[in-house]
DNA sequence: CTGAAAGCGCTTACAG
DNA sequence: CTGAAAGCGCTTACAG
């Protein structure tokens, strides 16, 4: 070290942050040293590495993830957009997407990542922009809406070549890798459980169009449930809805006003199946011996309604961890395929008949 | 614009990003001009600011993130830090914090910032960097869990000069800046309506000590209405309890074993009284006829249960955009304060005595 | 109103 | 194993 070069570069500096060229000239090294060492470079002897680790310690070094993504072109960052139904009010997500996003973050700490959360109004323009400006690698699309509405700006995404993965069917032909429940079988599962208990007449609320391929899927699953058991599906059962309380009680409550008579109710999402219980309460019907009532996403809320919500259970926490997987894989240019996540039936008092 | 000059820039990035300075080739000025005119700039000609724009949509041109914030030294991006309760298991965040999450987001967008969320296991460090390492101006910390365990952390992040606020009890003598409900009144109105139904030995289940400063709060409201009526606070009375719905639920489940004879709960939060109603109803004791309930938070679910549940509502869209305000003000240097926002008593059937 | 120059703090060839 | 050089893509004085 000169005499006369003593820390000029750090005596400027040392209100302001740290940076690796003050690191530099106190370890007497070079800057780029210093780099190689915090990386953890081999390249680097033991002992200027231990010194210089030492100084950016004591001196609460962080490197400057701005520069650092700057010259790598990367951010080591991904974003997660929320979509939101109608309800632009307040906070009401569907308690389904918190989990999701519990799952997600961690699953991104566990990667090394960072997550940008960001909501969208599905009409407005998405801010999917996310990567044009470098802020993140990738993008995870997150919500529920029609699927039609959305299709177009998948595809441009697509062209675009950012790199994304969404929750939700993935059924052949989508745009972009999907990774979503395995709806069918959900479906199918937890109506073959409300036939096993006697029911025989099964309403099914939610939409059963391809605008919520997610619905649909369980839809045909629960179809198909009732053929093997030699049932017809009756299109007067079904009645459209999306996922809040509110719709769930509309809905059971056009189904009752229309003059339908059903032994259980099989809600495409848990909240629609909450909505459907109090409609039951509010009419005098007892839940589930005048009528058993499933649900699906076996939110927390599931099980502390009453009477408890038997109901599908998603695996979020493998959810969270295949879309970030899944994601990375598309940045570091692997080939990926979308994949829908095995499901489980939870059976709680909702559909639990007293006598079979 | 000279002949043998054309593009030759422009030619060679064509397959990349877009840069500003393609955009200055195309347009025939100089890279500043561009950054000028997106930049909305007043010192840039009407048409040149005109030509620019439309070349830069056309290559669906986006402002580099990392270079603008490295240049700027400072980021437009907050970090949300969610510190997690005891349950290191999946995803079961506080229903309460989903909702504040939401007005969180919507506040940062609305002041033109990106949002960063982690979550943080409250035993390990930190991971309080992201301003050091310049990915964001300022950090939201959010979070229940033993706050002498947490106060020792944010005197360093004061010390740092860090720009923090915290949701959380706004006291004299603690770090940083605070926001949150007003506790005190709370915990005053709540146990005065339960006065007012004719209740007279209430337990108040919650932590009432410096460990849990909202509790305590709420509990010094509570025991200033008792005594508003004349009654004496019993510590017999008062049961520890964090907020969750199996702390709530072994917490009245230890007084009745305990034979604590009482004719309400007040619950510190909506999951304790949604545990505690588990309990009473296990012990078959009638709600709100034998022992009225109480919670507090109003989370979606406090409305949903059987029966509803009377609470004490927090307003987590002001919280939000408080918490997201003062931070602003905090990074701009402006002299910030912390607050505690009025809450609003919500009665439903949980606490309504049939005859008074 | 516009351009040439400098520089934000890194990382990565390249040369030794 | 280490250093000198270049450059990631912007923004901001500075000069005209």
């Amino acid at each position: 070290m000169m005499p006369g070069d003593l820390f000029p570069r750090h005596m400027m500096t040392i209100k302001g942050k740290a940076t690796s060229l003050d690191i530099a000239h106190m370890a007497g090294v070079s800057q780029p040293t210093v780099s190689r060492a915090l990386r953890g470079s081999p390249m680097v002897n033991a002992e200027t590495r231990k010194r210089i680790l030492e100084i950016a310690r004591q001196l609460n070094y962080k490197v400057d993830k701005n520069a650092s993504s700057l010259r790598c072109q990367q951010s080591g960052t991904l974003a997660l957009l929320f979509f939101e139904d109608p309800t632009p009010d307040d906070s009401l997500i569907n308690p389904f997407f918190h989990s999701m996003l519990g799952s997600i973050t961690r699953a991104c700490a566990l990667h090394g990542h960072d997550l940008l959360v960001s909501f969208q109004q599905l009409s407005s323009d998405w801010h999917a922009d996310f990567e044009d400006s470098n802020k993140a690698d990738g993008i995870i699309l997150l919500g529920y809406g029609d699927y039609h509405e959305s299709v177009e700006r998948l595809e441009r995404l697509v062209e675009q070549g950012t790199h994304f993965v969404r929750w939700g069917a993935a059924l052949p032909g989508q745009p972009g890798v999907s990774v979503g429940s395995d709806n069918f079988q959900g479906g199918f599962d937890i109506t073959t459980h409300l036939l096993d208990q006697g029911c025989r007449r099964i309403a099914f609320l939610g939409h059963a169009d391809s605008h919520y391929p997610e619905f649909a899927e369980r839809y045909r699953g629960h179809a198909e449930a009732l053929r093997a058991r030699g049932l017809t599906p009756e299109a007067a059962l079904q009645h459209d809805a999306i996922t809040t309380e509110d719709s769930g009680h509309n809905a059971c409550l056009a189904l009752l006003d229309r003059g339908e008579r059903f032994d259980a109710v099989c809600a495409a999402s848990d909240l629609i199946a909450i909505g459907a219980l109090r409609t039951l309460r509010e009419r005098g019907l007892r839940v589930p011996d005048d009528v058993a009532v499933t649900g699906f996403d076996d939110i927390p809320l599931a099980g502390s309604v009453s009477p408890a919500l038997t109901t599908v259970q998603q695996d979020t926490k493998q959810a969270g961890q295949l879309l970030v997987e899944k994601l990375l894989g598309l940045i570091a240019r692997e080939p990926v395929e979308g994949i829908n996540i095995p499901v489980k039936l939870v059976v709680r008092e909702s559909s639990r008949r007293q006598a079979l």
